[in-house]
DNA sequence: GCATATTTGTGCGTATGTATT
DNA sequence: TAATACATACGCACAAATATG
């Protein structure tokens, strides 16, 4: 039944899936913003189960309404907290049945793309794409290899630190600015809220920087370290006498900021590959990220 | 209705799903097999739709039943070419509907952790959890941020120089013999396959350096670069006068493997970023990542 | 070609949860 | 607080497509 969708603009076509249970007298027209052709052919093709040349992996139906809906969200066609029409609405639009969109939202929602509540008001709702879903895949792959949170603070402190070498040449004074009030944050703070604006100093050093990329991927990093050390994963392995460790961090990206404030690229590189090498210290015993898809 | 599920190996509660009309006596206790306690809530955390003390998400029964089998296929209880049970026995273990169990299969299938073919001696295949996926889902996000394919380049210019000087100082008579072999392969194989073997090359000095994080993360970067690539995206962008790219490459490739083999850190880190840059010059104009998700 | 096993897609009914009145 | 309307969640049964031998 998947001709409906990739030829919604033919009705004689769709006329044809119709019967079994009374001739229906024919589909709606066809979305004109429906994505066509060649790109149909690569979705197919990105999909296959590895295997590209070998067998025609034939893209299910459910698939297909499921990647249109995850085209117009990347493309911003769907923003944050739009809210998609009703089931019966997307069942006639897309010319399918319950079932099959249910699968189309069940995989969005697994990709964090939408999220679906009922009752009054209830309905699929947007969501902008983020990277802790790349996180969680990236954790299950990390998961599956065995690899230890060690290994993973290891990563980050190769990752890191040319990214933040390269803020110490580039920055702006709207970069010092945000940095001075972020490591303010950390160190007014009562105890508790200190770990997250201390994260948020992580994240922003990265993220000045200016590659986008690597700004994802640190994210990736910082938000599997995050799960497995918020005592859900080790039941007794926390950060060991919390309030020095922040104390001592907050010291760490003092020093770090006055090497960006100076402009050196070198110190600020080796600073903050110091810094990251301190938090992973002593990790090499714990267990291997876990439980980072749920369940 | 998830009862059932979460008491696979009680034959009561499957016979309680039955019933769908009437009161429910209360919910079925856990089994033992089961994560439970802080583990679920931080499934549903996980899952939800970002913040998360506010509400709590309750999981759809395809969700869970998806949960299960993906964390049977992390925990090696499934491995590669393992094939479920028929629709109608899972329907049963789980004591779901069909309806029910597909949506959960249409998850698993878009997380390529399993595959799934109809027809005789059809059903589901199980798949090793593959760096590609997260590939994808990065992809998606680094293209709704409309991030440059040069950006992706500089990132990977960061990332792997670290790990492959760490391979200089480790590296082993085995890590030689694999890396002589690979530059071989691509010195002496014809155009096409040279690009693989290239690309090969490049994975194995990241993969020798010895950390699996990083590995999952440049193999994901050259994932996004591949498909951006591969002529899919691009109509006509292809790298230019492949020859004397291949060429070139090789030459650097066979430069640094010195480096490694003399155990030369810095100047392998050095020759490495050097190479890298050179593959993502000028790009600035390229237009982003597209597609990664296909559709 | 034909029988068989298995998934795919559909229609409809009931149950349950949520916001509004 | 209680009733009500709305929208999804889940279930069952049937028909069709598909791959194997």
């Amino acid at each position: 039944m998947a001709m409906a969708l990739l030829n919604a603009a033919d009705p004689t076509t769709t006329a044809a899936t119709g019967e079994r249970a009374g001739p229906r007298p024919g589909w709606p027209e066809a979305p004109a913003s429906l994505p066509r052709g060649p790109v149909a052919a690569l979705s197919a093709g990105v999909f296959a189960d590895g295997r590209i040349g070998q067998q025609v992996r034939v893209p299910k139906t459910a698939e297909l309404v499921a990647a249109h809906l995850r085209r117009q969200i990347v493309r911003g066609e769907l923003v944050e907290g739009d809210a998609l029409p009703p089931e019966a609405v997307l069942m006639e639009q897309f010319g399918v049945s319950r079932p099959t969109l249910r699968e189309a939202f069940r995989v969005l929602e697994s990709e964090a793309l939408i999220s679906v509540r009922r009752g009054a008001h209830g309905g699929a709702r947007v969501h902008t794409p983020n990277g802790d879903v790349a996180a969680r895949y990236a954790g299950l792959v990390l998961e599956y290899r065995g690899t230890t949170l060690a290994d993973v603070y290891e990563a980050r402190a190769m990752l890191e630190p040319p990214c933040v070498g390269l803020l110490a040449t580039r920055r702006t004074d709207t970069d010092l600015a945000r940095l001075r009030a972020a490591l303010a944050a950390a160190d007014t703070a009562d105890p508790d809220s200190a770990r997250g604006a201390s994260a948020q100093f992580h994240a922003l050093v990265v993220e000045l920087g200016g590659n986008q990329t690597v700004t994802v991927l640190a994210g990736m990093l910082r938000h599997i370290i995050d799960l497995t050390q918020d005592g859900q994963i080790f039941g007794e392995g926390q950060p060991p006498a919390s309030d020095d460790l922040g104390a001592d961090s907050v010291r760490a990206h003092r020093r770090i900021l006055e090497a960006i404030e100076a402009g050196d690229a070198l110190a600020t590189e080796e600073l903050w590959r110091r810094h990251l090498d301190e938090l992973g210290a002593g990790l090499d015993e714990q267990p291997t990220p876990r439980d980072l898809m749920g369940g």
